[in-house]
DNA sequence: CACTCGTGGAA
DNA sequence: TTTCCAAGAGT
């Protein structure tokens, strides 16, 4: 029966992760906040797409206090692209906490980082470890991968989340916290693979059940999921006769809260995209538009859904444009809408505004 | 507690 | 091309 206590298994990791490890900007940094930086922009993306970003971020907000008194508007410019823009409004709004209810240091209590907007198990673990060398477990995405295949458990994720906390708390390793987590992290991104894993340089193959049982292909098990459902959606790329365009800024809360976008919405049934356009713009904005050419279709996935935007430069005829359902409205020039952040879907319309050189008639 | 929340790398 | 899934958290 496999000992998770074992001294052996935390000696043959931690000897493989001084070997293996992976170099990266934010190991072994002397401060707490850019740990915490960095472990929020890991929450679901990959190492090599939050690089960049972490270093933007650091050098535009090198510290807590910097972070806290930033206008909200930067936060979401350096964040664009990123995507989980809850995780930029939560680490912003988390700052100012710190900032305005602390000393604007880091918290080193558990309960008190748990508590801070953004912080989970996981990142609380990953942050007071990383920082302060403290034994808190960890369970994100490579540890699961990896425990599911330790332990040889054929039961989806999703149905054995307490006992894989408590597997990665019996296995931590109290004399390395640091270390241990850091690379069993390692070991699940560049060892133990979704697809394809390496068992033959592995250091816990002869522990491994997945691997005992030939079964490291099959677990973890996949979870059950329904294809993703297509909204079509009609935009509108508004013009006024000052050649400027209308765009909107989304709800706080939500999808893509806080960014800006060009207003549109749903196609109803029986409905052409022309109407729909017009009557979104009416009942969102109190405008009447005239509907024109055709700019753009750009299809794009997020994790729920599907959209096709199917984009169209308009002409504003009549009325002044009402925020009612969003934040606030505004005129832009096509040379400003730099400034503003926006989802990934809406670059691409910017981009076909340039290129296609139309403007207001 | 099932659902919501983005984007891109990798196969 | 699709499909999976990444250092998950909030509600």
């Amino acid at each position: 029966m496999l000992d998770l206590t074992d001294p052996d298994l935390r000696r043959s990791l931690l000897t493989w992760y001084h070997r293996c490890g992976r170099v990266l900007p934010w190991r072994n940094h002397p401060d707490p906040y850019a740990i915490w930086v960095s472990e929020i922009m890991l929450q679901q993306t990959q190492v090599k797409t939050v690089i960049p970003y972490y270093q933007r971020w650091l050098e535009a907000f090198p510290t807590i206090a910097a972070l806290a008194a930033a206008p909200q508007q930067q936060v979401l410019k350096l964040w664009q692209g990123l995507g989980y823009y809850a995780r930029a409004r939560n680490l912003h709004r988390a700052a100012q906490m710190l900032v305005h209810q602390g000393d604007g240091s880091f918290p080193q209590d558990l309960q008190t980082v748990l508590a801070l907007p953004g912080i989970g198990r996981t990142t609380a673990g990953g942050i007071l470890s990383a920082a302060f060398n403290q034994p808190v477990a960890i369970l994100d995405g490579n540890v699961k991968r990896v425990l599911v295949r330790l332990l040889a458990l054929d039961r989806p994720i999703s149905q054995v989340l307490p006992q894989l906390w408590e597997a990665s708390e019996a296995l931590l390793d109290r004399h390395h916290p640091r270390d241990f987590n850091q690379a069993l992290m390692d070991l699940g991104a560049t060892v133990c693979t979704p697809k394809n894993p390496a068992c033959l340089i592995c250091p816990w193959r002869s522990a491994c059940g997945a691997y005992a049982l030939n079964r490291t292909a099959e677990l973890p098990m996949g979870e059950t999921s329904a294809p993703l459902p297509l909204k079509i959606i009609g935009v509108a790329v508004i013009f006024n006769d000052r050649g400027q365009v209308l765009i909107d800024r989304r709800p706080e809360d939500g999808l893509l809260g806080g960014l800006w976008e060009f207003p549109g919405g749903k196609l109803e049934a029986g409905e052409t995209i022309t109407d729909c356009i017009r009557r979104e713009i009416a009942e969102e904005l109190a405008l009447d538009i005239e509907v024109g050419q055709h700019l753009i279709t750009v299809d794009h996935a997020y994790s729920h859904f599907r959209v096709q935007l199917q984009v169209y430069c308009c002409q504003h005829r009549s009325g002044e444009p009402q925020p009612l359902a969003c934040d606030e409205v505004r005129w832009v020039a096509i040379a400003d809408l730099d400034q503003y952040p926006f989802p990934k879907a809406n670059e691409r319309i910017i981009t076909a505004l340039r290129t296609s050189g139309i403007s207001a008639h």
